[in-house]
DNA sequence: ATAGTGCTGTTACTTTTTTCACAGTACCTG
DNA sequence: CAGGTACTGTGAAAAAAGTAACAGCACTAT
């Protein structure tokens, strides 16, 4: 089993090789391709191994054929359908951001309990009621979901949406949720990630 | 110095204590704490560590002043002042999410280029035009940014942040930002963080 | 009083993650 | 074709993070 770090940073190096990399280049160095993500020579090619893939000692990696190992573990045969939770302002800055993106995560429901935003399309996708979550969450077999809702309701719909098949859950609520251990969880809370970031900035000035 | 992961379970830690404690709880014990983290009461008690606080074996912690004690580790003695650029979608969302909490981080400014956002007042803070990033940034004493702008212009704007004396970062834009040594850089990007979550929940379904 | 209880603080251990360092390899050069 | 070069893949070492275990304490009950 790959670990965490692991397939973010192979996720990061997929995205620079397809989109930080000159159509003409057709082969980079680990050094090169660690500089790029700001990771360590040794690191990046640690990573690697567990696709499987192997560079050349004269030509380094090929561009293409390395995206595509990596491609091959991150990704399933099909594209992973994701369904977001809460079109607020959150919500909706989210889902369009990954509309503009081409990518291998499809964003296929959206759901909210303000009538003025059910039923109709917004940011490119079908926004429902919030009532219908199991129903479409079965039917479309939805796997990932994003929670953008009001942190005292975030618990609630995550109950229903694990219990409606969901395996992955990325939360934007700042609460820690409770999962059952199969299901993976991630949290971005920004008031968390904010503290943490003045708690350092501030020892970096104090040191001088 | 405390890691990088003890910060952040702390400011966890306390924001469970000041929201999420009955007002007439005066003490809790590490393992009732560490539930509602979703930590092990050993990791509870070995962060606490870090606090300088000593809770009692019969009591437990004090509710208010180990809440005081983590203060004192995470603040400084004045809030920390905040910029955010770019009050695009996500700007906007962030900021007047923040503003909904009292915290002791202070957005005291954001940027913007867009001339229909500046000058004004949104979600409750300033608008400035983006050429007066390091004028205000000096003035006011910034030491902490949020970078919401497109992707092309974040490392650039970054530069600008670091040279006006920001030495914390929180980088909303889907790229690696090259900032020098003393400076605390955080990524946020929500298509790597997706694309973990996809993957475990892949391997998840999958085991079965 | 005294034995018993159930907690804390901390040390020692385990596991995970990162870095180091170098043998092995493919090419290039003269 | 021998020698040199600059890389890769990986085992071994180091560092970081997390867990377990337990001495010692503060109290309670008898
Ligand atoms: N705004 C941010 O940048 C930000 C940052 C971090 C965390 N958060 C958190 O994300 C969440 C959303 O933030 P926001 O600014 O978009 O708030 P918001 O109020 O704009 O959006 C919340 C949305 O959730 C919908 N909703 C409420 N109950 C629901 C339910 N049971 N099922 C489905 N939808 C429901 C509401 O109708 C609303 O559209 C909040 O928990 C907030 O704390 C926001
Ligand atoms: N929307 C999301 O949820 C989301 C998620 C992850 C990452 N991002 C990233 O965050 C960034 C912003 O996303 P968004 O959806 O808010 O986009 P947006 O286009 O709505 O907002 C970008 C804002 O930045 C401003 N801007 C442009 N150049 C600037 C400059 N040089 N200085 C100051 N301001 C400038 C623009 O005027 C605009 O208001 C993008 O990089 C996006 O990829 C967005």
């Amino acid at each position: 089993m790959i670990s965490d770090k692991t397939v973010e940073r192979l996720s990061l190096y997929r995205w620079l090789l397809e989109t930080k990399v000159d159509k003409d280049t057709v082969s980079l160095f680990s050094h090169q391709i660690a500089a790029m993500a700001c990771v360590s020579p040794a690191q990046l090619r640690r990573d690697l191994m567990t696709t499987g893939y192997s560079g050349s000692s004269t030509r380094g990696y090929s561009v293409k054929e390395l995206a595509g190992s990596i491609a091959g573990v991150l990704d399933g045969n099909e594209p992973a359908k994701v369904a977001l939770i809460g079109m607020g302002n959150l919500g909706r800055a989210i889902v369009s951001f990954l509309r503009g993106r081409r990518s291998r995560l499809k964003v296929v429901a959206t759901f909210d309990t303000d009538s003025r935003k059910t039923g109709r399309v917004i940011s490119g996708c079908r926004c429902y009621g919030q009532n219908r979550i199991e129903e479409i969450v079965t039917r479309e077999q939805i796997s990932v979901a994003v929670i953008t809702v009001p942190s005292d309701v975030a618990q609630k719909v995550t109950d229903r949406l694990v219990n409606a098949g969901v395996t992955g859950i990325l939360n934007y609520a700042p609460v820690p949720l409770r999962v059952p251990e199969r299901v993976y969880l991630e949290n971005r809370d920004v008031t968390t990630a904010l503290e943490k970031v003045a708690y350092f900035a501030r020892k970096s000035t104090e040191k001088e």
